[in-house]
DNA sequence: TGCATAATTAGGCATATGCCTAAATCTTGT
DNA sequence: ACAAGATTTAGGCATATGCCTAATTATGCA
């Protein structure tokens, strides 16, 4: 325990000014501009209390991680239980702000191998709970499964999140919004077509069609 | 042509080893791990050399990144002038060296101004011109645009080939076979479907293969 | 042959980074 | 009030990095 966990609020928030700060330089200069004392300065404390706080860079980036991933957790389940739950879930994989640094993250891990197990587990955990989530929601609004597997959406849906991430950080935006418009019209006639199913699994009612043709 | 750089040619290929070596270091270790003396110890030569072919470590990554660059373009000639132009496209996009690669060059761009600009153009670059490709071949196969925007299409390719890069790097693959299996079996149907095309559109047969415009 | 140019070698400086040990101060529960 | 733990401050070392100036050798060409 004593510095992993949020003690209580009289650090005055110190722990997360320094995974804010962390995350700022993220954003602004990726992962290889994080260094203890920028991070330090940043958060404005001298660089001996941020190795107070995580003693390696190694348990600072872990931390960091652990973090965005607890929040993305939780954004998640709302997602999927939101009223237009495929609109959400993908809304949520498209969020600039989490791609970006995800999008960090995972080159941070090809040189961090103590960092690498944690981001590999929290891929590939998303990619199952997505994939689970799509499958429950394609169920209920009786979508053809074999014409949309819910494991090769989740793999789309997170590759086109980090194409506009990427292109975003670098200042193109070629094909962003013929493809977010193309997505959000297949997702509105998906849902369209199987709203009106409150609690129960259509399978029945004529229009099975959904994405016909 | 290929005459691209080549001070003089009679440097023994010095050149291109440190290129290579670059490469290595970014595969292997992430483009932070790339220093002017880690990359001239592993091409086999003193670090004052790497300064006299490359000044600054900018002008090596923009180099390398070059030289990549160059042979990428030159594959997609050769894949969208093919027979079957829809798997060559896809199984280019989804090589595993090349994405890898320009994975940690973006991560790369996003804190060396004088790289991104390269990086930058050249992936709206290629976004356009895998577009019009397809654009092309879908005209020549049949293949409704609405239904298959290329744009969209560029995109949605360009993105799972990122997710596979990034997860092989780390170690996961959850959702790969499945994915990679759908995306064949669509364009197997795809250009199953429209080789037969009647029109005056050529079926197969390379001699007045439209790839130009 | 000689000569211009490419290719290679040499040492070094200013800076930045990660990580360490020890002590002083503040907060908290009792 | 007091002790125990949490929080903050302090100086420093070994290492690595980017980049620089100059001199020496090898090579191709007239």
């Amino acid at each position: 325990m004593a510095v992993d966990q949020e003690k209580s609020g009289t650090g005055s928030g110190t722990r997360t000014r320094i995974l804010d700060a962390t995350e700022e330089i993220m954003l602004e200069e990726g992962y290889a501009g994080v260094s203890s004392r920028k991070v330090a300065t940043r958060a404005g404390l001298k660089s001996k209390l941020l190795h107070y706080y995580f003693a390696t860079m190694d348990d600072l980036f872990i931390a960091a991680f652990q973090r965005r991933e607890d929040l993305h957790v939780t954004r998640f389940a709302g997602a999927a239980a939101s009223a237009k739950p495929l609109h959400a879930l993908w809304d949520l994989a498209v969020d600039a702000a989490s791609s970006r640094l995800y999008l960090e993250f995972n080159a941070l891990a090809c040189h961090r191998p103590a960092v690498r197990e944690f981001i590999a587990r929290s891929n590939s955990r998303d990619r199952i709970t997505t994939t689970s989530a799509l499958q429950s929601v394609f169920a209920q609004y009786g979508i053809d499964p074999e014409r949309f597997p819910p494991k090769v959406v989740a793999t789309a849906m997170a590759g086109m999140a980090r194409v506009f991430a990427t292109d975003r950080a670098l200042g193109t935006s070629e094909g962003h919004e013929e493809s977010l418009a193309f997505v959000r019209s297949l997702l509105a006639s998906l849902e369209a077509a199987g709203s009106p199913r409150p609690g129960k699994y259509p399978t029945d009612s004529g229009e099975h069609n959904a994405v016909d043709q």
